[in-house]
DNA sequence: TTAATTTTATGAATTTGATTAATGAAGATC
DNA sequence: GATCTTCATTAATCAAATTCATAAAATTAA
């Protein structure tokens, strides 16, 4: 014979021993004395042990009925919260947004961001997942992230892609670097040159994208570095080239130990988007987030 | 409208994610598929937010329905825990054994038994409360502890007193003492003495219910000590006299730092019982304590 | 592509089991 | 000892979870 605990038995439980007896307990819940009753000879009766002591007559917690006791105000807590997330997520004030970036830089403008939307919406759960295990969109589809940052809308059933602003990708070189004196850069000026870089695939580079790959240049050493600020170091002194995104550049832009310049005359220009399922798109904290992020991004580029 | 979960649906969640959908979680649990899919509807309307996603075929969990997976993860463990433990309480493997000893010095016999006890029980919830602020026997009626250590036996009905030993209280006091010359102490001997005792009641201490308060005799100091050890080491270096059970002053019987004598010509001899409800005396672990205790009690007298 | 198979949804009938109402018994209280 | 509480019990009622039968949608195989 099997136990069978349902919620309803705990808060019996509880209620009888906050309120000193079953009758008082009934009242509270709304309930009948009569299916207190029940209720209780129905869990003695499965659990083999006298919950309560009966021998004086508002009747208390025997020491099995205390060990009930005990686990219910565990419990109890835990599915009271469940319930009040899930209000507040009927109510928009609460839930899901893991978002996916595909370009690495945009950590830069998305940690202001995201800073800001945990004040205004802290019963939200952020996260970024750094997109760089699997495919971003596939997993916007399956719920298993709900934002995805990247530069090259597709179009998928069910995803919308917003627009979130233009950049440009720039050539940053150390002032005293030979391609200083050039106007602008050209795929074959990265040949002989180490490139620095982020960690991550060709594919999510712009530089390999938009301009090595389709022109079938290989620079003489790429250098992986994760840290922009590191990047910008090891720029600085020399140590190789790279192409960033204007809104990272802004601080080196006019300092002298740098140059910045277009690639190809006419300059790298894209376009960055945030997809969302179209459901999602209705919540007001994502639309805030997405308003948010294209601000804080063009506040980076103004300098 | 209000949401109402139970624990039903937290293992439904659960089964349907582990084994990746509805038709085969419906096996799992032992239920018709239909069942589970009215199950999640009911849910999901009254969660007012999809659970699932239902784009492709064996369905999946949408965002709020991991947060209700979370949910289920910690909380069912903690209802499956509680019904182990009534499983083995029903079959007297488990259960609680708090226990209040109203004599200070039966610490020293009990504690080596609890640890016997604990290795053989280790399911079973044992405690000792010392009796200092409240009535055991009441607390004993009330479930609100298990078994009372006492010398002194009542009739109440649904209590038990089951006899443990015999031992003696025995005057103890430094060889040098003037009262080592006696061959046996009374209650006059007291009255310019220091007596050291425990800090407990005079009336749970057998020198007072037995000797001085019958024979309306006060000692000119008392001074109250909570270790035993510490007593000895006062009494050796004369800063007082003692009154002990015999099983505490196995240890200085034979040291010449000491000199024990009876109380009385025929010395105080008591009982010591252990008290407890008729419905525990039946379960094997009580019976156990109950058995070494007395054992250990024994074992510590005859040296 | 069609056909076959798997997977989920739905509506009505059924069963389960929780609640109630009415009443009685056993303490507690005055 | 009379009265007031508190809890237990029975049978009747009511709500809700489950089942059965079947349809719809998607996936897989042919």
């Amino acid at each position: 014979m099997k136990m069978h605990i349902e919620f309803r038995h705990l808060r019996t439980i509880k209620a009888i021993h906050e309120h000193g007896g079953v009758a008082r307990a009934a009242d509270i819940l709304n309930i009948t004395q009569s299916a207190l009753s029940h209720q209780i000879k129905s869990l003695e009766d499965q659990a083999g042990v006298e919950l309560f002591v009966r021998r004086s007559k508002p009747m208390r917690l025997s020491a099995a009925g205390q060990r009930l006791l005990r686990a219910a105000e565990r419990i109890l807590p835990e599915i009271e919260a469940l319930q009040n997330e899930f209000d507040g997520l009927r109510g928009g004030r609460s839930g899901r947004l893991h978002i996916a970036i595909e370009c690495h830089a945009c950590f830069e403008w998305l940690f202001p961001v995201l800073e800001k939307f945990r004040k205004h919406w802290p019963d939200v759960d952020v996260d970024i997942r750094p997109g760089l295990a699997f495919d971003a969109l596939p997993a916007l589809q399956k719920e298993e992230v709900d934002l995805v940052i990247s530069s090259d809308p597709e179009d998928i059933p069910g995803v919308e892609f917003k627009h979130l602003f233009d950049y440009e990708s720039v050539f940053v070189a150390a002032q005293s670097h030979p391609l200083a004196q050039k106007e602008y850069i050209t795929a074959e000026d990265f040949r002989d040159q180490t490139l620095i870089t982020y960690p991550v695939e060709r594919t999510r580079l712009d530089i390999f994208s938009q301009l090595l790959i389709p022109n079938k240049i290989e620079p003489a050493l790429i250098r992986q570095v994760e840290l922009t600020a590191v990047i910008l170091l090891l720029v600085a002194s020399n140590r190789g080239v790279s192409a960033l995104p204007d809104w990272v550049i802004r601080e080196v832009k006019y300092s002298s130990d740098y140059v910045t310049r277009p690639i190809t005359p006419k300059g790298i220009h894209r376009k960055l988007f945030a997809a969302a399922r179209e459901n999602d798109l209705k919540k007001e904290f994502v639309a805030d987030l997405i308003e948010w992020a294209g601000l804080e991004a063009k506040s980076l580029q103004s300098y």
